[in-house]
DNA sequence: TAAAAGAGGACTAAAATAGTCCTATAACAG
DNA sequence: CTGTTATAGGACTATTTTAGTCCTCTTTTA
């Protein structure tokens, strides 16, 4: 199992490489697909999600592409991945109310709910340009 | 997207209610298909795998059924769901070495990757016992 | 030795993921 | 004001994964 889909793995590329070819470029999807290797009318689909979750903003016509509409500093794995995937769980029940009958039910739910939080914990704390540089180099 | 399948879901809670009716009573698989609420049939096949990992041993024929083979203490929830579902990782490319080409590779690759360590960790800390046990109320 | 129980493989159904295609709309250059 | 370049967006299809069923076989013990 990945947490991490083929449309949020080419969402981070995407971001990467524009937080790479640095400052406020305007990104025509043609370079994203070339530089991500996703096939370009998908990838739009994913930069659409993105666009409309505000991570970045597309212009039409010529000259026309993708920006970051957000710092990439502030820009998390999180939301990238919720606004391309949607919802992350650990269990059903995260997500939707459902999956839950008397017996088991909170037991299970309530002690894997810490995992639950920690788990966007752990990636809310990673942000875009987190991935761009290389943290494993020292300072 | 749901970290935990229903086959592992299933297991849990099978599990959490052997833990529960406490010691070493063997169950047959009725009824811990009745008791989580799975086809019986596919809880076998879940159950089966639990025993490949040596979490369960099984026995057939009459008074035949299910009983931990591991202390429920030490099972831990990483240890389950690797078992039932397979390996766990953030990306893909965690689980096979593929889905990586030059450029973007090992950017990504290396700064998630401290992500699928915690991930991993979390889901090692909590065990059987645990989830049996609601741990919100005081001690 | 028959009934009760799990083993295991082949199969099917349903849902999620990944991707395509076609038409429309926007921006700008000439 | 029109053609070219670009994204928008919906409908569609293909592939893969998840979930579940079914049937036959073996083991165990009353
Ligand atoms: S809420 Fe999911 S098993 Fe109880
Ligand atoms: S290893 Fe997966 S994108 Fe590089």
């Amino acid at each position: 199992m990945e947490l991490i889909k083929r449309n949020t793995d080419y969402a981070l590329r995407a971001l990467v490489h524009m937080a790479e070819a640095d400052n406020d470029r305007i990104h025509p999807m043609g370079e994203l697909a070339a530089a991500t290797g996703a096939p370009e009318t998908f990838l739009r689909k994913v930069v659409q999600k993105l666009d409309a979750a505000g991570v970045v903003a597309t212009r039409r016509g010529r000259g026309g592409g993708v920006c970051f509409q957000k710092d990439p500093d502030a820009i998390t794995v999180l939301e990238v991945v919720e606004a391309v995937q949607g919802p992350v769980a650990i269990n059903k029940c995260f997500i939707a109310n459902r999956e839950c009958d008397d017996r088991f039910a909170c037991l299970i739910r309530s002690n894997l709910g810490g995992i639950q939080n920690d788990l966007l914990e752990l990636l809310r704390a990673a942000t875009v340009t987190n991935l761009a540089r290389d943290t494993r180099l020292p300072a």
